[in-house]
DNA sequence: TTGTAAGCGTTATCAC
DNA sequence: GTGATAACGCTTACAA
């Protein structure tokens, strides 16, 4: 066809062709009998598991969309963006896993629903990866060294000379309550990446104070922060499970006029560029979010390709920043 | 089908069917097939103008979207992201309106390459929305009084005695290049909204000096901020273009040693909330974000269903908050 | 209620 | 190099 560019056409034929189409008003190829042809859509369906407007709040989020985006972009693939389960209510109409048109599926931080989600993929045999989520069998795993990293972060605390130490987490569960952590709830942390920062941090302050946010923004962090330093024995250091929590319990810290790090030591976790920190630097945990999401896009095309994708394990690079000092004596 | 969920069923015959299903491994329709059949695929390509992280760091832009997966899910349909036009480079590869199975477009402030990205969708008979673009025929457009809005807060400053008022734009060009406007330069700005609230600015201030900020973000504005308040003669007051540029004054503000609104008065446009701003609270313009998004989604649903969708123009709402105050003696 | 047949618009293949 | 032909897997309409 002369659209498509593929087979060698004369010149003649394809003016010709060229003519007849704009009398009749075709506008080249309709994609989706070509994607039924093809058995490809060139679609690559992203579940998130909430809304756009939340999702996208997150710096490591849009990040690694970014890399996903890059690296599916050769394939001639654009992202769709999809919800995960949730109730009935949406599941009615919303475009699914099932229904749409897509050659292979990332799941990103699908931790409440994330069996279902790949259930789903895994019935219709799409290629599949799943990011920063216990996927278990084997389908490919793009993974973080978060306990250990944030053990690194802890020890670096610790070497400071502190002892009365606070973990502001992320979210826990799917239900995102807020507030401090009881004795057993550590072991009911849905969501992977919370569980492992926290266990990483209580390797080294095995009885630590733990605070859980409902979500990763300053406003969060700032909201965790008034009741994390308004108790009596206030932290000398509290360890953020990300980057802008952090930058939340900094404004905290300067709204009761605490000096970081004088009075009080705060570490993050991402090494993301926070809108409006300066000039504070934090200490924290880089991690490579924008490799992290390009690496799901590669492990997606390969698999696309026929050819198997390895699970990947990254690892974070510890970076001290200003926020950290010794412990107020 | 017994998949379908259409016709009406025996419970035998669909059991039937189903065991059937299993044993041959089949797992529900091809959607690739089904959307040729049904010349649906149900997804609708959103088309941005920068990459991923940088157009979702954009509060504005992370509402809209919400409004418009919003609006768009009871129709079944997705979002898929795409990028416009560039260069050569990435055509090459990336999927593209003409070649991603979308059943309408929806084009967010596409300044820049917006006619070429028109031109696309238009050449493939899709329905189509513009949001915040000029697109001047017949398609239907989410538009904002930017200028009528902009004036309105220029003469809340102007009556708080302001005379030495600077403006903050957006970027001008899809180029981004940063700095002060020269004389005509505000002639050469390609971007629409841009434009049209340096318009309403200066129906106010006709000769306000105007500083070109490079993207829209905290730091951004603390960059232009530095800028425009290290002049021997520096204004008294800043108008920036959104929220986010305004929150980096403040802070290149506070960074000089200068009090808000006391030394120095402020104004934003948006309304969004500004993680960790607080305790600021910004005059501004209030936006209905989420609303522009939806009624773009409920513009491409009504195409969709062969009714047509009119244009709707939004309108800001002036909100006062405590960063602009009467001007210094 | 169930079964059957005809296309949706491509693209790949094969004979010319 | 060019033109014809056969699937791709579904949905819908119509006949049994």
């Amino acid at each position: 066809m002369v659209f498509s560019g593929k087979t060698p056409v004369s010149e003649a034929t394809s003016r010709r062709v060229r003519e007849a189409a704009e009398a009749l008003g075709y506008s080249g190829p309709d994609p989706r009998a070509a994607s039924l042809r093809r058995g490809r859509s060139g679609i690559v369906g992203v579940v998130l598991e909430e809304h756009l407007g939340a999702a996208f709040l997150d710096p490591v989020t849009r990040l690694t969309m970014d890399g996903l985006a890059e690296a599916v972009a050769p394939l001639g693939a654009g992202l769709l963006l999809l919800r995960d389960g949730l109730g009935a209510a949406s599941a009615a109409s919303a475009p699914t896993l099932t229904t749409a048109p897509v050659d292979a599926a990332v799941l990103m931080g699908c931790s409440g629903s994330l069996r279902e989600s790949l259930a789903a993929v895994l019935a219709r045999r799409l290629p599949v990866v799943v990011l920063e989520g216990d996927a278990g069998d084997d389908v490919p795993q793009i993974r973080l060294d978060s306990r250990e990293a944030q053990r690194q972060a802890a020890s670096h605390v610790k070497g400071l000379g502190h002892t009365r130490v606070a973990i502001l987490t992320l979210p826990t569960t799917v239900a995102r309550r807020r507030g401090w952590l009881d004795a057993g709830a550590a072991d009911r942390i849905t969501v992977d990446v919370t569980r492992d920062r926290l266990a990483g941090a209580r390797d080294v302050f095995p009885g630590a104070p733990a605070y859980a946010s409902a979500g990763s923004s300053i406003d969060e962090g700032l909201r965790a922060g008034r009741e994390m330093l308004g108790a009596a024995d206030r932290p000398t250091a509290v360890l953020a499970q990300s980057d802008v929590l952090a930058a939340g319990i900094i404004r905290a810290a300067e709204e009761a006029g605490l000096r970081v790090p004088e009075d009080l030591s705060v570490t993050g976790f991402d090494g993301v560029v926070v809108d409006g920190l300066a000039p504070y630097e934090l200490t924290t945990l880089v991690q490579p979010a924008t490799d992290k999401g390009r690496a799901a896009g590669e492990a997606v095309a390969a698999m696309l390709e026929g050819r198997v994708a390895a699970s990947i394990h990254f690892t974070c690079r510890f970076r001290e920043g200003n926020t950290t000092g010794p412990a107020p004596v």
